[in-house]
RNA sequence: GUUUCCGUAGCUCAGCAGGAUAGAGCGUCCGCCUCCUAAGCGGAAGGCCCCGGGUUCAAAUCCCGGCGGGAACGCCA
């Protein structure tokens, strides 16, 4: 399927030069009309001492054309290639329809990915802001998985910090166990937001929450049975949204579980000599690495997020055994992730290279900065449940008929939104609009399921066709080289998207695919009157919806046959 | 101030281990459902690829310097 070595060892023959060289030179035209593969002459213009379009001419009679080239043309400095159509599109479609997941592999076979992501905050809102993260990172762990790696897909959950006994001494101020449990986390934030507000007045309900706080680090059971219920209650929560997403975690172990977890990393920073203290603050000086100091313990002896980081680091080493750890955080924190990766090399931890901080931008409101304070926050639920809303709306309108309205309308609804953060490299900022996350047109997850539900309805209507017989003469429309060239790039899309640890190349090239489809459907009657040219469309038809489905998978979509 | 990321069509973004006329969606305008899902398809308009140098046969892509914007920068996470 893919000629690029023997058309380097073709032309190297030719001219004496290394096949391994001239392979990387081979590159796809922009334009299909130019050919399927197509070699630039320029580079060898001095080594050969001639012009390049001389080269090309010449080497356009004089080289050997592997089995597959149909024929070859100089244009200009280039050198053209033209696959032989009929047998590159029977390979393409053959190694889609006769695997099972096409474009999965086994190089990750025995080894251990871990994917820290989402890591939401216990007692507050999810919002809009952590959609990226858990979006991201789950489209991660799919890719990850599709490669055959065993993926460990964490929640660093926030949840230990005086802002538990903030909110203990909140909720036995002014709350009951009947408006938390009737207004759950939204319950919990207004009691957050109350205590800020009287605590500008009052200092000494900061001093009331260290001491809960204390409490629950000291096991007092008052203490720990509140902590432990909201905990509970945000977790119980929160498990909505992430069944809505269809995401699921391997570990919980958040800020709680490395409590006790920190102090032999402390002391064998204090050994190796790594430690200073500088007014108070016990850190790990950085500054001829050209960053500031890493602070490891504060001024009154607590632990921060480093000292957890590095600590967390080390255990997922030991228990997993990483080749790889990825952690899908926000950009913001660029500067704490590199002092942190560094202080782990200075500890001689050389699996630090393993470790890459998968940074995307931030999410802001058209009115400025997310601030649950100020109460400019979307609730991620709320964006949900709108977007499903819609969807039921057109479902409604557009497939009356459709059995089960409600299973779609999520698979679509959340599908769009999802869609809306993993469309785009992950640096870009966003700014949150309704308008923008309800539409439905375009390359958006809508179109993409759109389409996998259109190839679905016409095989259903076919009732099926014969694999083993199809005759890929009978694909003659111009459309069909389209889709066939990007059913084949599918497989590159998925490395590229898993070693730049960007989705988004999964989500443009499944667009690719939709698109040239879609042309294709309108182009030619599918369920044509001839045996021979139906199932050849048919099985075509069916190749582009296996690899859409696969897309969308990929990505963290739901696949409907129906919509 | 220092570090870092970003700057491509009205808007949102692809393209950037250099290569052939710079692409897509949204929006705008025009057209297409007696036929397999119109959440679709076709067409039009719309670009000093931020600016200036440099490297190269070739620069949106690499390097340097500006300008503009985001972010981070010692006891939050």
């Amino acid at each position: 399927m893919d000629h690029k070595l023997e058309l380097a060892n073709a032309i190297g023959t030719q001219t004496g030069i290394p096949a391994a060289e001239l392979v990387d030179y081979i590159e796809i035209p922009p334009n299909p009309e130019m050919g399927d593969y197509a070699f630039p002459c320029f580079r060898l213009a001095k080594s050969l001492k001639k012009a390049p379009a001389a080269i090309a001419a010449q080497l356009k009679d004089e080289v050997q054309l592997p089995g597959g080239i149909a024929r070859v043309e100089a244009a200009g400095g280039y050198l053209n290639f033209f696959a032989n159509k009929d047998e590159y599109t029977k390979a393409v479609l053959d190694a889609v329809l006769s695997a099972d997941r096409y474009g999965a592999t086994q190089q990750g076979e025995n080894k251990n990915v871990c994917i820290e992501f989402s890591s939401i905050n216990i007692a507050k809102p999810v919002h809009i802001g952590h959609l990226s993260s858990t979006a991201i990172g789950n489209s991660l762990c799919r890719i990850y998985g599709y490669l055959g790696y065993n993926t460990i897909a964490i929640n660093h959950l926030g949840d230990w910090g005086t802002q538990f006994g903030k909110m203990i001494v909140a909720y036995q101020k002014w709350g009951s166990r009947e408006m938390v449990e009737k207004e759950s986390v939204r319950g919990l934030v207004k009691l957050y937001v109350r205590f800020h507000e009287e605590a500008e007045k009052d200092e000494s309900l900061n001093d009331e929450a260290r001491a809960w706080f204390r409490k629950i680090e000291l096991g007092d059971p008052d203490a720990l049975e509140l902590f432990n219920w909201f905990k509970e209650i945000s977790l119980k929560e929160v498990m909505q949204i992430y069944e809505l997403l269809d995401v699921h975690f391997d570990s919980y172990a958040g800020e709680s579980f490395f409590e006790d977890k920190m102090k032999p990393i402390i002391d064998e920073l204090g050994a190796k000599g790594l430690l200073k203290v500088d007014n108070g603050a016990t850190l790990v000086e950085l500054e001829e690495y050209g960053m500031p100091p890493c602070i490891i313990l504060r001024s009154d002896g607590a632990t921060l997020y480093a000292t957890r980081d590095l600590a967390a680091a080390r255990y997922r080493k030991a228990t997993y055994n990483f080749v790889k750890s990825l952690y899908v955080v926000a950009y913001q924190q660029n500067l704490h992730f590199q002092q942190f990766f560094k202080v782990l090399e200075l500890l001689g931890d050389d699996w630090v290279k393993d470790m890459e901080h998968v940074n995307f931008g931030m999410v802001s409101m058209e009115e400025g900065t997310l601030s649950t304070r100020h109460g400019n926050v979307v609730y991620l639920e709320d964006v949900l449940k709108a977007a499903i809303d819609k969807t039921l709306d057109i479902i409604k309108e557009k497939s009356p008929d459709l059995e089960d309205k409600q299973s779609a309308a999520r698979a679509v609804g959340v599908g769009a939104v999802v869609w809306g953060v993993l469309y785009n490299s992950r640096i870009k900022d966003i700014t949150f609009s309704w308008g923008k996350v309800l539409n439905f047109d375009g390359e958006t997850g809508p179109y993409a399921q759109y389409t996998h539900a259109r190839c679905c309805s016409v095989l259903n209507k076919a009732g099926g066709y014969d694999a083993n017989a199809v005759d890929y003469s009978k694909l003659d429309d111009p459309a069909v080289a389209a889709l066939v060239k990007a059913i084949a790039v599918f497989p590159d899309a998925i490395q590229t998207a898993a070693s730049k640890n960007e989705p988004y190349i999964v989500a443009r090239a499944t667009i690719d695919i939709c698109a040239t489809f879609n042309r294709f459907y309108y182009d030619n009657r599918i369920m044509d009157d001839d045996a021979a040219i139906r199932n050849a469309r048919l099985a075509i038809t069916d190749a582009a919806r296996k690899v859409i489905a696969t897309g969308l998978y990929l990505v963290g979509l739901k696949a409907p046959e129906r919509m």
